[in-house]
DNA sequence: GACATATAGCTAGATAGCGAGGTAGTTTCT
DNA sequence: AGAAACTACCTCGCTATCTAGCTATATGTC
């Protein structure tokens, strides 16, 4: 092995967060796949119904909260529009703009989806200090916004309202 | 809304985690791109790398370490092959196995490959608080771990060497 | 007011990855 | 020993996503 690491707890740290990706990933998707969503369209319902309730987002907004390309979006919304679960109305403000906002429809098939959702981390943070998780990981989340340029245009505002529940700044 | 989270600090953790999963996918994917690798590539190189140095791993055993089906890990052993960074060679001891190690060239690729992963990391965990941090992660990534059935065979082995430095159990 | 530049969202083409099923080889049971 | 069940890896078809480039609108400058 050549150089080793200058900081050998920084790289555990760093393959616990790429391990970690792909085992949430592969959670999350069990856990849609069995509602039949793709693990892109939950986080636009979840954007749509937590992040701004009632009011409608943009697709550019959703886009960065969600970290999806706007052409993967494009077509994310497309299938929850043929699914009756979005609407998409253009933007009085900006005509090359659309809003998108939650059906009723939506917001319930979210809800029971949310709910088999949260019992499967239920299940995997069983015994899990989520407090001082939550003050861990939010730091780290908040400087992966920053690197990747997430941090502008109303993403700020989404992020209190999901993520800020007691944790302290 | 209906029925509010029973526990909304689990909840806020839960979609950190859901954020964080593509925030880091975002940074993983942008600074193995640099050198025209993928995500999985990566992946594939860090286990025979760091998980049994120098010794041949049966593709099994990677799938599950880096959360991959089989299916997709074959094409990625396959152009991991083409560019000559790993061979398959027969298992002498199980006629339907192969053995995947590193090459020369796969090794010095991958070892400048990590220093700029590193890199990427080292930036945005500057400040933070790693050994915590490993604490608090290891237990979820152990829960997850479990759900998925990923914890036997080899994984363990795997998981101790790469990720328990210093990480008390 | 006209032109250059930027932005919003969409389209098209390419790719990585999943899932189901296939083949070959191994283990277990009688 | 022979059959059944299992396992390892691969192939193929499909889908979600990305990237690059497009059109229409907005904004800023002269």
């Amino acid at each position: 092995m050549p150089e080793w690491p200058a900081d050998p707890m920084r790289r555990s740290v760093m393959f616990m967060l790429v391990r970690l990706e792909r085992l949430n990933d592969e959670l999350l998707t069990a856990a849609c796949s069995r509602r039949g969503v793709s693990n892109a369209e939950f986080r636009v319902l979840a954007v749509l119904r937590h992040g701004a309730p009632g009011e409608p987002v943009r697709p550019t907004t959703i886009s960065r909260w969600i970290v999806q390309s706007t052409g993967g979006l494009t077509s994310t919304l497309g299938r929850l529009e043929d699914q009756g679960r979005i609407e998409r109305i253009p933007d009085p403000g900006d005509g090359r703009g659309r809003l998108v906002s939650l059906t009723q429809e939506g917001a319930n098939f979210y809800d029971g989806l949310l709910s088999e959702i949260e019992a499967e981390y239920a299940a995997v943070l069983e015994g899990i200090d989520t407090v001082a998780m939550a003050s861990v990981l939010a730091p780290v989340v908040a400087a992966m916004e920053k690197r990747g340029g997430h941090a502008e245009s109303g993403v700020e505002r989404l992020s209190s309202e999901l993520l800020a529940h007691g944790v302290r700044k």
